[in-house]
DNA sequence: TCAGGTCTTAAGATTTCCTTAAAATTTAGA
DNA sequence: TCTAAATTTTAAGGAAATCTTAAGACCTGA
C-alpha cells in the first residue's frame, strides 16, 4: 500500500486511474491543477506522484521543478500525450523520475510504478517482537542479536506467532498454516512446539516464552523478570 | 566516463549509438549475440548495459534473467523495436532498469542512462565481504590478505555467493550460472562446496563459512566467536 | 605430447528435519 | 481430592538432503 498522488486533468484517465490504483491496494487522492496540487503536497506526504504535462493552470514541468527545488524528493512519474523527445528530455533534466507516453497500458503502468516504489521504499519487511526479530526471506531468526538455527516448521509456527504476538493462536491456526490436507495427526504441533521451546529458552534464558492457554491455543510473550 | 556494453545485432544502430557514447566520454565495448555478451560479461565489469531484446541466437530478456540470477546487478537498459506492452512489462519484471521503444532519440537515450548511471555510481571492481575480497577480471581471491587458489568453477561459486552475502543462493542458481545446458548431474555441486569449504577452511579457520540451508540453499557467513 | 591441475561422476556415510507414538505432566472442574 | 482431558516431553524411525571421498575423464599450458 502506498499513498499516490494523481495530477491529471481529463476526468476519465483520473478516473480510470484511481480505479486501478484502488485495487491494487494504494490510497489515492487526486487533483486537476497545479495550484491545488501544491497546496496538498505541502500538507501531505505521498510515495509517488502520477503528474500530467498539460494541466489548465500551467505546466507539469514547471511543477515538477518548482517540487525538486522545494527539496522534496518524492518520486514523480509523468503521464503525458506530449510525445516529442524535447519535453521528455525536459522532464527527466527537471527532476522527473520517469515518463510514460500516452496512451500507455496500465501493466506498464503499474511495472513502472512499482520498480520506482521499490526503490525509495524502506529495505525488507523484517517481522519483529521486541528483541526477536524474523526476516522471512532470508530466513535468519535472531533473539538479542544471536542467530537461533530452527528447521522449516518450527519457523513457520514462530512467524506465525509473532505476527499475532500477544494474541493466542489456535492449534487450527497453526495446523491450516502448515499443512494442505486436513488429515495432520495434530499432535505434531506439540512436538514441534516443544522444540521450539527448547530452542527459545536455550537463546534467551526463558526470557522469550511461548505460553499454552488451555483447551485455546498459544500465545508469544516477553516475561519481564 | 563509463564503461558500457552494447548488445545489438543491427550493426547500423550499434555504429551509431558506440560513436555518440564515446563523444560523450564513455568507454565501449559491444557485441551482437547472447553467447558472446555472457562470456563478456562474466569476465569484465560495467556500468550499464544496452540490450535489444531480439538477438540472432535467444531473447534478451533471456540474458537479463540470466545476467539477474547469476547475482550481477549490473544496470540493463533495454532498447527494442517491439513495442508492444507485454514486452516491456516482462522486460522490467525481469530485473531491467527501463525500456525505450524504437526508434528513439539520442537525447533520451543519454538523459535516461544518466538517470541509471547516477544512481549506480559507485563503481566497484573488486567484490567484497569482509575481509573476504574477490578480483573477478584478475580471478584473485583474497581472504585476510591471503591469497586462495581456486579452480575455476569454485570461483565463480563464490563470487555468486559474496554477490549475494547474507542472502541464501540456491542450487539452481548455482547451475544456471556455472552451466549453459540444463542436464547437469546435479551433486556436482556438492563436491565443488566441499573443495571450496575445506579451501576455506583451510585459509580462514572455520571463520568464513559456507553454511547449508536446508531445502533451500547456501549461504556465505561470517562467524562472529 | 605430457604432466598437473581441474572437473565430473558415483557411492556410501552422515545429517537434518518431520512425524509418530508413548509415557509423563499439567489443568480444569466435579 | 480425584479424574478426564489437554498438553508436554522424549525417543525412535524414516525420508530426503547433504557431505565426503575416491577414481577416472577432461582440459590446458609448457
Amino acid at each position: 500500500m502506498n499513498k499516490i498522488l494523481i495530477i491529471e486533468d481529463d476526468p476519465q484517465i483520473s478516473k480510470v486511474l484511481k480505479l486501478n490504483l484502488k485495487l491494487n491496494g494504494h490510497e489515492i487522492e487526486d487533483t486537476n491543477n497545479i495550484t491545488d496540487a501544491w497546496q496538498i503536497l505541502r500538507a501531505r506526504h505521498f510515495d509517488l506522484i502520477l503528474l500530467d504535462v498539460g494541466l489548465p493552470d500551467g505546466s507539469g514541468l514547471d511543477l515538477c521543478q518548482k517540487i525538486r527545488e522545494s527539496g522534496d524528493e518524492t518520486p514523480i512519474l509523468f503521464l503525458s500525450a506530449r510525445t516529442d523527445e524535447t519535453t521528455v528530455v525536459k522532464a527527466m533534466n527537471g527532476g522527473a523520475n520517469d515518463y510514460l507516453r500516452k496512451p500507455f497500458g496500465m501493466e506498464e503502468l503499474k511495472v513502472r510504478m512499482n520498480k520506482i516504489l521499490k526503490r525509495f521504499s524502506l529495505p525488507q519487511q523484517i517481522i519483529s517482537f521486541g528483541a526477536l526479530k524474523i526476516d522471512p526471506s532470508k530466513r535468519v531468526v535472531t533473539v538479542m542479536d544471536q542467530i537461533i538455527a530452527l528447521g522449516r516448521k518450527e519457523m513457520e509456527i514462530l512467524i506465525l506467532l509473532t505476527r499475532r504476538s500477544g494474541d493466542i493462536v489456535t492449534r487450527e491456526n497453526i495446523l491450516s498454516a502448515l499443512y494442505e490436507s486436513a488429515d495432520m495427526y495434530d499432535r505434531t504441533i506439540d512436538s514441534h512446539m516443544s522444540h521450539l521451546r527448547k530452542k527459545l529458552r536455550e537463546a534467551t534464558g526463558k526470557t522469550l516464552q511461548i505460553n499454552s492457554v488451555y483447551g485455546l491455543g498459544y500465545r508469544l510473550e516477553w516475561k519481564t523478570v
